[in-house]
DNA sequence: CGGCGATTTGATAAATGTCAAATCACGTGG
DNA sequence: CCACGTGATTTGACATTTATCAAATCGCCG
């Protein structure tokens, strides 16, 4: 049987049997999507939370003046809607950007693994901080930096993103995007997108196929990304022993 | 005694005589810092945690090219360095903005609290998600609202949280930040923030006197910051039972 | 072959940044 | 009490980045 949460968390320590069957028992169900679809609808009340198991989505907010902020893009282990352990009513909208089967479970299920598995619900505070580290580093990219480095770093965080999924993935692969998602998600238009693609393409830093993207020089990319990596420097040492 | 993290995560819930002598034993120690003090350097070693005391501080990150994002202002009973759950080296500078006393405390302690206090381990984990939303509100503001937009909603988000540690601000407060800080928390320069706090005193909106500020028209303070109401919305009920 | 969304390109506009200088505010030393 | 020094604020002129609008082209699916 495959394992969503319980292959997220293992990147990060390693799990017992007993948690592992625990998290396990947290993905029994399942429900699917078909490309496009919507889990979850901001302002929607929101009832449970979901693992994804199968597939890629994204979460965006939509202002006042119908213009879109795409927050994030979510990938197999990811945890969505976790907002609804604090908030009522969504935060933001999760749709799906290809098919997609997600595990929907119960705020009642987080509340029975932190009396059950102490380690496990640590983790998920470690896991929220890994998290907002990643936002903060997104928001210093809007806040600070050029049109170029934004979506050089989105490139490259998608690509580390699918590689941690299929370690075959080198410099190249499919980004999935239009390049109006690219520029919900960098804060940019989607013409001034295609510039900046270009830029990239004639700085010699990617090469362009269709949807195909290959990285030619990556350190390159990842200095005009102003790229933090973040992944090396983990240390979840004082977590509590497992049960 | 004063309590500062029970008084923190006692606004979310009603806290038992047991978590909350558990949350006091944290803060036992104390650290003082001067105005302008570094409490964490951006790429140290991180070994504690800290509970912010009395005081205001900032956090932010210094970009290749010199510039500086702030990524938050942290008040009384803020939860500081939460990365060092996950990060052997701390992603972002931390100072203070006033005199400051914050409580060290080791990581271990958070693991002990997850073991003993499995209600309150349930609670940070929901308190990382308010925080996280924090986070995708001001990324959604930087990414695609004007920069009149953000410096409004800059003030509306201070003044919103002295007004959770003091009550009887109202409509006027001391902002407490230069406008250099102002822009680099919102993504622009000091020059452009000084002319969008001019048009939104023109606007009628607000009015200043030195580092007084005094929301003129509130609600269309909020329109164009594009503000969502997050506070009232919280719902906790799943948590497990307090021990 | 037709249609439609996505990409590409050019011309122009708007928002924001940069640079420079004047003014203000306030604490310090004389 | 006053003069000064220093950092913060304010203002103007101009530059740059990015958005907007419009149109052409591409790619793919039915």
């Amino acid at each position: 049987m495959a394992t969503y949460l319980a292959e997220r968390l293992g990147e990060l320590i390693d799990l017992s049997v007993n948690e592992r069957v625990a998290l396990e028992r947290l993905e029994q169900r399942e429900r699917t999507l078909r490309r496009g679809g919507v889990l979850v609808r901001e302002h929607d009340r929101l009832t449970e939370l979901y693992v994804l198991k199968r597939g890629t989505m994204m979460s965006y907010v939509i202002l006042p003046d119908g213009s879109r902020q795409i927050l994030r893009f979510l990938f197999r282990g990811d945890l969505i809607a976790m907002a609804g352990l604090v908030y009522r009513s969504s935060p933001e909208t999760v749709i799906a950007l290809t098919a997609c089967a997600v595990a929907p479970l119960d705020r009642s299920a987080v509340a029975d693994l932190a009396v059950a598995h102490p380690r496990l619900s640590a983790l998920l505070v470690a896991v929220g901080q890994i998290e907002r580290v990643a936002l903060t580093d997104r928001l210093a990219g809007l806040g600070r930096t050029s049109a170029k480095s934004r979506v050089a770093a989105l490139l490259i965080e998608i690509r580390d993103r699918l590689r941690t999924l299929d370690p075959t993935i080198d410099g190249a692969f499919t980004l999935g995007l239009t390049q109006e998602q690219i520029g919900d998600a960098t804060g940019l238009t989607a013409v001034h997108v295609n510039r900046m693609l270009r830029k990239l393409e004639e700085d010699g830093l990617i090469a362009r196929d269709g949807g195909q993207f290959t990285m030619i020089d990556e350190p390159g990319l990842a200095r005009t990304a102003h790229h933090n990596e973040r992944r090396s420097g983990l240390d979840l040492g004082w977590l509590p022993d497992a049960r």
